[in-house]
DNA sequence: CCATATAGGACTCTGCACGTACGATATCAG
DNA sequence: CTGATATCGTACGTGCAGAGTCCTATATGG
């Protein structure tokens, strides 16, 4: 239903602490003990982000996790792509050879356009583009600023 | 995971197949017919495009199904709500009141700035750019205008 | 009347998201 | 050295949504 899953929604959660506190290790238990996160599920969540790279650990008492990499420099695709996998928006990105797609589909090729169109969008916003809040991700020139209730 | 499901695959085909013949009323096998669709879930697909609206349906032998609108005013926005339900990038994006947002989530304001992107994103993609081979699909501010060229 | 087509359900099956659990390993404090 | 704390790796279980099937009713054209 082109939404992302909770994994991701942690992994920005812990990113965004974790960016806040560049220089210091943090605890999965810190983490979730401030957010109120399930901490087993965090866990696993931070040991992708240290196997793909996102963020470093050590092991032991006092270790923790410590961001990788400047937040402007982690863009968002980067940061799904680590959680959940390869971002597709359609089904027949990837392959070429779908069953849909056997040369008869007639939506093929806007329907890419539209997958890179995305892809580029999460491409340009970055963490720090989550984290500060003040900051407008890929000029916000949008104004549905009305009803986003219900 | 960020994806659109078959669903909406099946409606977009059905929807392009359905742009190019504004005149006539199809009927659901044809439409499966031509692009190995299987029929059972086609139709299905077709009675909720009519029961929202995006399609106008004449029963009984001859009948079938026609397009409503202009495809240059349907949304993509639309069409993905009408048989994926509400688009929510996020999971606390229609709710304030989420388990995970109770006044601490440190990234919310900013990931609601970015599904209204998307969702902008998705509202200003017509069915037009789908259809039509040669349009430019919503150059609607979402950023990065990175020349993506097949 | 009969064939064809949609209308509108209910239904099953499968895969993945989500969360849990356990043992192993590495580091620090005493 | 020993114990406490933390990550590491992996495996398991549950619940829900996507994907597809089936059946009956209804309307139209021949």
């Amino acid at each position: 239903m082109l939404s992302l899953t909770k994994k991701t929604d942690y992994a920005l959660i812990a990113m965004a602490y974790l960016a806040e506190r560049p220089s210091q290790f943090c605890s999965a238990r810190q983490i979730s003990q401030e957010y109120s996160l399930p901490l087993p599920v965090l866990m696993n969540i931070l040991k992708t982000l240290n196997h793909e790279g996102l963020v470093v650990s050590t092991r032991g008492a006092k270790g923790g996790y410590k961001i990788a990499d400047d937040p402007a420099k982690v863009s968002l695709a980067r940061l799904i792509d680590a959680v959940e996998g390869p971002i597709r928006f359609v089904q027949c990105v990837g392959k070429g050879e779908d069953d849909l797609c056997v040369g008869s589909c007639p939506i093929r090729g806007p329907v890419l356009k539209l997958h890179r169109k995305l892809n580029d969008f999460l491409e340009a916003a970055t963490l720090a583009d989550v984290v500060v809040p003040g900051t407008e991700p890929a000029s916000a020139g949008v104004g549905t600023e009305s009803g986003v209730e219900t």
